[in-house]
DNA sequence: AAGCTAGACAACCGCGTTCCG
DNA sequence: TCGGAACGCGGTTGTCTAGCT
């Protein structure tokens, strides 16, 4: 649709002086907002409309933080975007007085790049020598005929029963149950949507939009006509898992912050069955781990050295599922001890370090 | 002191979606 | 149902500032 730009009505664009801040705050305290392009004839602005809404929203809005991240929004911005992406403004609902601005910023700027320091990319939240494993891996795809389909099915299986239901959260159990009575009708990232709008729960949100991008990835993939759930190395990373991301999920571990992406067996049936099932009590985890409870993110007296243990697995069974709790009082900051855990990593797999990866 | 560079973040742009007459 | 206006979102660009040479 062709619409008059800003740069086309004479307005003033470039940083906002005090004096034009004045002008929206005492005409948004009068009016209230909405209307936007009304606003600045009525507030006496030579600014475009959607100029004055941005302003408004990203930086005058009384609700809003203007302090500097603390590691536990660190740490969910981080948990978001490997669930969904950057949504940044879904991202932004779950953490008050942050705007997806100041959170694409704050990813954008630091969260990346730390990321990335630490070997992990940021855009698959998996490790750079896992990507290059996986790229080697990619010439062994069998023919996209001869893809079965359970995995696909079974994940819709999941999502439709969530969508009955109207649970909270997947209970215990939830997609095992629901694998065994396959429902007749598909959802739809639509339907799934409605439904959030019928039940306004951040939880159950994140739960959704992991189903949606699931879906949305493995159709997206099984469309190339690449895929295939024995040996596909779909971005869907909670659908397929391995025995040793099963055990990752008992404690904290760093791999917590990574997408898995394991490659279920070719050649055996039996095997590909036991792997779905796994994905399923994986996807289940992974929505617990990656949602946060407020409880969690107030926690302000487990530190880096918690974490750690996780790791080594003396806290198994005590230390939450969602896993990592940083400090808040320290001047670690969430990425800090994951670079300490990043190290630990090595330890554990020195192989790594020994294999060369070029960015 | 001047010039350069990188980081941080505010602001803009274009496009998709929603609303409403 | 349709079309235009408004809104919302994610990606990108612009500007400012601190630090370095």
């Amino acid at each position: 649709m062709v619409r008059p730009s800003c740069d086309k009505l004479n307005v003033k664009r470039g940083h906002w002086t005090a004096e034009e801040d004045a002008k929206i705050l005492a005409y948004v305290s009068k009016h209230g907002t909405g209307n936007w392009t009304a606003v600045p004839k009525k507030a006496g602005l030579r600014r475009c409309g959607k100029s004055c809404r941005l302003r408004w929203t990203n930086y005058l809005r009384p609700d809003l933080k203007h302090e500097s991240f603390t590691p536990q929004e660190e740490e969910m911005i981080v948990r978001l975007h490997a669930a969904i992406g950057s949504r940044w403004s879904i991202i932004a609902q779950q953490l008050p007085g942050r705007t997806d601005n100041d959170v694409k910023n704050y990813w954008n700027t630091k969260l990346k790049k730390k990321l990335s320091e630490m070997g992990i990319d940021p855009v698959t939240h998996k490790p750079f020598s896992q990507i290059l494993a996986d790229y080697g891996n990619i010439g062994c795809f069998p023919k996209p005929e001869t893809r079965t389909g359970p995995l696909n099915r079974d994940l819709k299986n999941a999502f439709m029963s969530r969508s009955e239901h109207n649970y909270p959260l997947p209970p215990q159990g939830f997609f095992m149950t629901t694998m065994a009575s396959p429902p007749e009708v598909e959802p739809t990232q639509d339907s799934l949507l409605n439904d959030y709008e019928n039940n306004n729960n951040s939880m159950d949100l994140l739960v959704q939009l992991q189903a949606i991008k699931l879906v949305t990835e493995s159709s997206n993939f099984l469309n190339k006509g690449t895929g295939s759930s024995s040996s596909s190395s779909s971005p869907s990373s909670s659908i397929c898992s391995t025995a040793a991301q099963e055990k990752s999920l008992q404690s904290f571990n760093w791999r917590d912050f990574l997408l898995e992406d394991a490659f279920l067996p070719a050649d055996d049936p039996q095997k590909q069955e036991t792997m779905v099932e796994f994905s399923a009590k994986d996807f289940r985890n992974q929505m617990q781990k990656n949602v946060i409870p407020q409880s969690h993110i107030n926690n302000e007296t487990t530190t880096a050295t918690q974490i750690n243990n996780g790791v080594q697995g003396k806290e198994c069974g005590v230390v939450p599922s969602s896993g990592f709790l940083a400090s808040s009082s320290s001047d670690s900051s969430f990425v800090e001890a994951m670079l300490d855990l990043d190290n630990e990593m090595f330890l554990e797999f020195p192989d790594l370090l020994e294999e060369p990866f070029y960015i």
